[in-house]
DNA sequence: GACAATGATTTATA
DNA sequence: TATAAATCATTGTC
């Protein structure tokens, strides 16, 4: 259950300070608010009104309070012109208080002529005033806090509101969750490393960061919604798939040849690749290669590693995407692969296994395998600690 | 304005 | 305690 502020309640006169105006009952900020303003009532008198001219330490608390929690903009706005309503209408107390004092000090002159007024009896009525106009006081005090205490809940609400993540985040979150199909379960590490690359990504955008619980949220998210409809995400998944290969090309291409620059006595093994040829300006063009990847037409290059990303189109499509042909091709590609890298060495542990027909993954019952299960990672394309990889799949 | 997409919340469960 | 599943509520698109 949601719940919404009120408008702030904005003490715009003395007429209209809500008498009962205290309602931050509970809090601790309520707690503090009253425990300030038991004290400056105490304080008060008319000499005392000389010390409001420094801003209210409370507001100020609450201001620095505010703008700690990023204030801005029409909220901060609207907390100057609390502040300023609330100066406004203090002072005016206090004119009003030293004016009527004024006015029954000269009374009680008056009165004098005709009969014995004692100084103590002076003392008593302007002691009588100032409690009156001290309880009016604290009432505007407690008003504008609660004003500025609704105004920091609204803030919060809608801090809580929905905001869609920016395209980059979604694309690191979803190149993760492509890319760990049959165990999409991050670890609390690699949750924390999205994050961090979401927000610092976001950041450049929209300025605002995610956190490790937000990207918890999302992978519960796609994880039941991937789940419930496969057959919608068919073409994200090949998207991302298709990415996850070209990032793997990329990186078997500089793997081989840095190798071949580091030993120039090795003899080119065969598997020569243009750069070009993984350039992929649109996602019409990535499908195209992925297209090709998976029939074998382009010839310029199969798919390279990730047995997730076979098996997101098995999954995909049930149990025959393509079928044994494909499977076929893609295993030769990976032998090829494999057998370049082992030449380049570093990664023969990492693709030393073939799972890639293995049926782990989502299950018919919908569930994924060794789910719960942290995946860990070391990969060929991001290198150790990335969360980007999938190779104990 | 209708509808889909999506982030957040709640509840149940292992 | 992390997750699944259902649901809510906002945002974006047409």
């Amino acid at each position: 259950m949601r719940c919404r502020s009120p408008e702030p309640a904005l003490p715009s006169s003395a007429g209209h300070i809500n008498p009962a105006g205290l309602c931050l009952y509970g809090s601790p900020a309520h707690t503090s608010v009253m425990r300030v303003n038991k004290q400056r009532a105490k304080g008060l008198s008319i000499r005392g009104s000389q010390e409001e001219d420094p801003p209210d330490p409370q507001l100020m608390r609450l201001d620095n309070m505010l703008l700690a929690e990023g204030v801005a903009g029409p909220e901060k706005a609207k907390l100057t012109q609390i502040r300023q309503i609330y100066h406004t209408e203090l002072e005016k107390y206090e004119q009003a208080c030293n004016e009527f004092t004024t006015h029954v000090m000269n009374l009680l002159r008056e009165q004098s002529r005709t009969r014995p007024i004692s100084p103590k009896e002076i003392e008593r009525m302007v002691g009588i005033i100032h409690r009156k106009f001290s309880s009016i006081q604290m009432q505007l005090k407690q008003s504008t806090c609660e004003a500025v205490m609704i105004l920091r809940s609204r803030f919060l609400d809608a801090r809580r509101k929905r905001r869609n993540f920016s395209k980059q985040a979604t694309e690191i979150l979803n190149e993760y969750f492509y890319s760990h199909l049959s165990n999409p379960y991050p670890s609390e590490e690699a949750k924390e490393e999205l994050a961090k690359k979401c927000s610092i990504t976001v950041s450049q955008g929209v300025g605002s960061t995610i956190t490790v619980s937000q990207v918890s949220n999302w992978f519960g998210n796609k994880r039941i919604r991937y789940k419930k409809n496969i057959g919608k995400f068919q073409e994200e998944a090949n998207l991302y798939a298709a990415k996850t290969a070209v990032n793997a090309a990329h990186a078997v291409a500089a793997a081989v040849q840095n190798s071949q620059a580091n030993s120039p006595t090795t003899p080119n093994s065969g598997f020569q690749m243009k750069d070009e040829e993984f350039q992929l300006d649109s996602a019409e063009s990535k499908n195209t290669l992925l297209t090709n990847m998976f029939t074998g037409s382009s010839g310029s290059f199969n798919l390279p590693n990730s047995g997730d990303m076979f098996l997101s189109m098995q999954s995909l499509n049930g149990d025959s995407y393509l079928g044994a042909q494909v499977g076929a091709n893609v295993q030769s590609q990976v032998d090829t692969l494999r057998h370049v890298i082992s030449q380049t060495a570093g990664y023969n542990d990492a693709l030393g296994r073939n799972t890639m027909y293995s049926p782990h993954g989502l299950h018919a019952n919908g569930g994924w395998q060794n789910a719960r299960t942290p995946s860990s990672v070391i990969s060929p394309t991001e290198g150790p600690g990335s969360v980007y990889s999938d190779t104990s799949n």
